[in-house]
DNA sequence: GGCACAGCATTTTAGACAGCATGTC
DNA sequence: CTAAAATGCTGTGCC
């Protein structure tokens, strides 16, 4: 099917002519037969990079030109940037709402294509963004994940939600292959297309012996390293001109491996130089230093704990062919797209806590797989298995080159994934009645796919009761409504368990204490934990014991329970160290973790912090004047005493702390000290902003104008009714 | 007694969504 | 219920 004969706007269509695309992909042109520029609702299940995003913004740019509106669904906000990036100058306005990224809400209403993450579509729905209504069009990218025990939840309710609303609304699903489409298109009243078609032709095989089976044939293998396949066959591949990506299943295995390939490449390039230069430069971790210099040689590491910029650096130079390896842990394979030659699955095998090491699942392998071969630019890519015994050969292909795709299943019915669904159903207005609920829920996938709701109606009930016994749900005869609390917490998008425990605890307490609050948050089901190793635990007693009288909850007396709670005590600890001004580097070896990571965990504690000090404003008010302080002085990795200086723009953790030792504790303090003094601290430019703000406009200078301050006064969220 | 070291035992283990309001070194 | 690598521990041999 030509490019040319298609029904979208002009616009489009000299755009793909004039980057070299004239005809669509086998798929591709099945959707547009099946209705995709009609209207018609499409699950479109097929290979990772096989034109999937190119079906989506034809359609969206079709409804664009006959003035509807689209929102694209995805599940990370890495993708979310990759999409909002891919979409734009095309002459269509594109907006994108994540967690960090966000338009304001009227200025996001105002774009054509929004881009946003499942958890941030739920949030604007809870919180009635105004554009809900005109969008005519849904994109949902990665549907399968319907299926993720834990957040495949939101997925499905954020489609039942939005189809509830806007009955008429295009639907396109795009998905990975999957063992039962059908059922997964029968819920969404969609067109199926499936297709096993790659643009780059995917040779899959199994390493043993110095050979690749593939299933088409054999290749050898030069045997330049006597103890590691795994190099070997990286090496293999660079040596013909690919590059190679590697899975492993842990973060020493990605960096042990990218050590032996450093030292195996040995590039020379000067472009790797620059890299490395610029690595070394902001490292200020071990771990840091370490990837600096295997990127010198050609040769990267990928997981969560490398900061942002070290993840740009290396994504960039492995996109513009100087880095030839990199070894990754699953954050690679899930994330943004960097294709590479050949794949090699090393590891898989992975430990999951109380099983032992399980085999990744089939949809695991062939998203890594998938990742082979760079579109135009390889004649092909290769997805390699490693076996260690001669046996292991016919079983890896028989477990994932030839197994069958997963069927995908509804995840709504385990016990606590509803908790959360209920209220907001509830709080936004979904449903006001029981009935109504059940209504609602009949026509959710679980539904669907079971032909009956028993289970998952067991569990809206359990989620109900909860929900009225904490105080979040009242039912008056007939009716269910949202009470203040519980309106607040569908807005502020956090657990109604964690909800729940933070106003009990707050209400209970007496006095307050920084370090109590922090337990208290690090223990809600919300906030990602550190792992407590045995050997952590001598130092978490003694930790216990010193600050015993600051800590709010008591040690449990359950052995299980009290794995949680040292990993809870442990993250509190490593935040404290934060706003204790501690230098990222001793944090992350203290805690043997990375850059990365405790910006994660800030960013989490940021966020229920937030949450907190808005419970508190209505609930524990005593406490709020300190919560928020405590907010600020996290937000900024501060102290306390630094707060008055925090306070002026220009001035963050390092300044003020800078300031503060040289006797000015305050903008007052700084008034006094003859200007040159600040000069010497600060430097000119930041001087004369800093003076800006003191010139005192009216005659209060301080405590007012300040950094997510408010003033505290009634709340006008009470929607109850 | 003190030290080096082999060999065995134990420990550890991936990732990442959400609020708010814009500017750190 | 498990795999591999790093780290910790113990015992031996030697001076």
């Amino acid at each position: 099917m030509q490019i040319q004969d298609l029904a979208i706007p002009d616009a489009l269509k000299q755009q793909y002519l004039g980057s070299g695309i004239r005809e669509l992909y086998p798929p591709q042109a099945t959707c547009v037969e099946k209705g995709l520029l009609d209207g018609k609702n499409l699950l479109v299940a097929i290979p990772t990079a096989s034109g999937k995003t190119l079906i989506a913004e034809m359609a969206m740019h079709r409804h664009i030109a006959a003035g509807g509106k689209c929102l694209y669904i995805v599940p990370l906000k890495a993708l979310a940037s990759e999409k909002f990036e891919e979409f734009g100058n095309k002459g269509v306005r594109v907006g994108i709402s994540t967690g960090d990224l966000d338009r304001r809400d009227d200025a996001l209403g105002r774009n054509d294509i929004i881009v946003a993450t499942s958890e941030k579509v739920d949030s604007l729905l809870r919180n009635s963004a105004r554009w809900i209504p005109e969008i005519t069009l849904i994109v949902v990218d990665e549907v399968h994940l319907i299926d993720s025990p834990d957040r495949g939840p939101t997925l499905e309710m954020v489609i039942a939600k939005m189809r509830y609303r806007n009955p008429a609304m295009q639907i396109i699903g795009l998905s990975a292959t999957i063992g039962n489409p059908k059922m997964l298109a029968g819920w969404l009243d969609a067109e199926l297309v499936t297709s096993t078609w790659r643009p780059v032709d995917l040779r899959q095989g199994v390493f043993f012996n110095n050979r690749i089976q593939f299933t088409e044939g054999v290749r050898e293998v030069k045997q330049v390293s006597k103890n590691y396949d795994d190099l070997n066959l990286c090496l293999d591949t660079i040596a013909e001109g690919g590059q190679c990506l590697v899975f492993v299943s842990s973060r020493r295995n990605a960096e042990a491996f990218a050590k032996r390939a450093a030292a195996a490449i040995k590039s020379e390039d000067p472009a790797l130089t620059g890299c490395a230069d610029r690595l070394l430069a902001a490292a200020q971790t071990e771990m840091g230093k370490t990837l600096a210099a295997c990127v010198a040689k050609g040769a990267a590491f990928h997981h969560a704990g490398l900061s942002r910029n070290e993840r740009s650096i290396v994504e960039e130079a492995f996109r513009k062919g100087w880095i030839k390896c990199i070894s990754s842990t699953p954050t690679l394979a899930a994330g943004l797209n960097l294709p590479a030659r050949r794949v090699v699955i090393r590891d898989y095998l992975r430990f999951s806590a109380g099983e032992g090491m399980q085999p990744i699942p089939v949809s695991e392998y062939r998203q890594m797989a998938g990742r082979a071969g760079r579109p135009r630019l390889d004649p092909y890519g290769e997805a390699v298995l490693i076996a260690k015994e001669a046996v292991q050969v016919p079983e890896l292909f028989a477990c994932y080159i030839e197994a069958a795709a997963d069927d995908v299943h509804s995840r709504i019915a385990e016990p606590t994934a509803l908790y959360t669904h209920v209220l907001s159903l509830i709080a936004s207005g979904f449903a006001k009645t029981r009935d109504e609920l059940s209504e609602f829920m009949n026509r959710s996938f679980y539904v669907h796919e079971h032909r009956q709701g028993r289970l998952m109606h067991r569990a809206v009930d359990a989620a109900l009761e909860f929900l009225i016994s904490a105080e979040m749900v009242l039912e008056v005869g007939e009716h269910l409504g949202a009470t203040e609390l519980g309106t607040l917490v569908s807005r502020m998008y956090i657990d109604p368990r964690s909800a729940s425990a933070i106003v009990t605890t707050l209400r209970e307490r007496e006095e307050y204490a920084d370090l109590g609050l922090v337990q208290l948050i690090c223990s809600t089901p919300d906030m990602p934990k550190l792992y407590a190793r045995n050997s952590d635990l001598a130092a978490l007693s003694r930790m216990m014991e010193d600050k015993a009288d600051e800590l709010w909850l008591p040690l449990p007396t359950d052995e299980e329970e009290a794995e949680g709670y040292y990993r809870a005590v442990k993250t509190a600890m490593l935040l404290s160290d934060w706003t204790d001004e501690l230098p990222e580097e001793n944090i992350c070896e203290r805690y043997a973790v990375g850059p990365g990571d405790v910006y994660g965990l800030v960013e989490s504690i940021n966020w229920l912090l937030h949450a907190t000090s808005q419970l508190a404003r209505m609930f524990a008010p005593k406490f709020y004047p300190q919560i928020n302080e405590c907010e600020i002085c996290m937000k900024n990795g501060t102290r306390r005493e630094l707060l008055p200086l925090i306070r002026l723009r220009g001035i963050g953790r390092v300044r003020a702390r800078r300031l503060f030792n040289n006797g000015m504790t305050s903008p007052e303090e700084i008034k006094k000290h003859p200007r040159e003094d600040i000069v010497r601290i600060l430097g000119q430019g930041i001087t004369d902003q800093i003076f800006e703000q003191l010139e005192p406009k009216n005659k209060s200078t301080d405590t007012t104008s300040v950094n997510g301050e408010r003033s505290a006064g009634q709340s006008t969220l009470f929607r109850f009714g």
